[in-house]
DNA sequence: CCCTTTTTGAAATTGAATTTCAATTTCATT
DNA sequence: AATGAAATTGAAATTCAATTTCAAAAAGGG
């Protein structure tokens, strides 16, 4: 995002264009989804120490309320964040091995879920849906299937 | 679950059976589920208002160790826990007008979100899936459709 | 530049989850 | 029934991410 558009958008929402959203945004869009505070903050740190941990959440939930982020809380619990700038709706698989995130979009999956929804009389806005498991390098690591000999 | 089954289950682990885990036990499995620790333990101190919290939550971990509990976290983050007893896994439908959770089971959803993690070389273990909306009560108080005249 | 409002950031607070530890209880063994 | 080692209990302490507080600094319209 350019920064001119970014100062359009907050001044739209009433809010003051500062060096440190202009900062945050700009590291936080160019880097790899799924982080939590910690991680984004370390990585704004290193660039311009002056900002505060507290800054960097604010913006974050900032940044979620005008869909630039998304937060997302996998199991563990902990609140990570990524960029919308892929724009589309996505799901996850997640690696108990080593820890990778590999994202999907699945139409039949979405309209599944909102056939089932509708079979109980809901109406959905959102969903969460994960799913654990190992990929293949680590499924590889953990069962050496059968060796030669 | 009969007293004496659990005796044996807990004497089984190598662990000791005493009349707090007893009396948690009995509580939990005759409540609804998708309770925080509490309110079973509001519940559990009504009974015995010795008990104390930690008690119920090393007893509540316990039971999840030993499948007579599942752990949940829904989008509000806190842990809450639910018997077993129906046995098999599902899913759940929660509406953000009343609270209300329906579970549901659909094999169709299982086995496309097996398809879609081979798909990508993962071997799934567990998943997490909620649809978040409004139970059809909610969506007829929330929108008055037309009304006649 | 001025003034009001917003923002910042360090520090404090919150609250659930977890750990600590001394006192108590269990239970296998006498 | 008594013994004693090992497990359990529960109040209090700790942890740790999330959130709030508040005085000082910065933004930006006039
Ligand atoms: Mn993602
Ligand atoms: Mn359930
Ligand atoms: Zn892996
Ligand atoms: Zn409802």
């Amino acid at each position: 995002m350019e920064p001119d558009r970014f100062k359009t958008l907050i001044s739209e929402e009433g809010l003051k264009s500062t060096r440190q959203r202009a900062e945050i945004l700009d590291i936080f869009l160019n880097s790899t989804g799924h982080r939590n505070l910690a991680e984004i903050h370390a990585r704004v740190a290193r660039m311009n120490p002056k900002i505060g941990y507290t800054t960097v959440y604010r913006t974050l939930k900032l940044l979620t309320r005008l869909g630039l982020a998304a937060e997302r809380k996998f199991a563990d619990g902990e609140t990570r964040y990524e960029p919308t700038h892929k724009g589309t709706h996505h799901d996850h698989l997640i690696c108990l091995g080593c820890g990778k995130i590999v994202e999907f979009e699945d139409d039949g999956l979405e309209s599944l879920q909102n056939r089932i929804a509708r079979g109980h009389g809901f109406r959905i806005f959102h969903h969460r849906m994960e799913l654990y498991g190992y990929c293949s390098p680590c499924v590889r690591k953990k069962t050496p299937l059968r060796r030669k000999g």
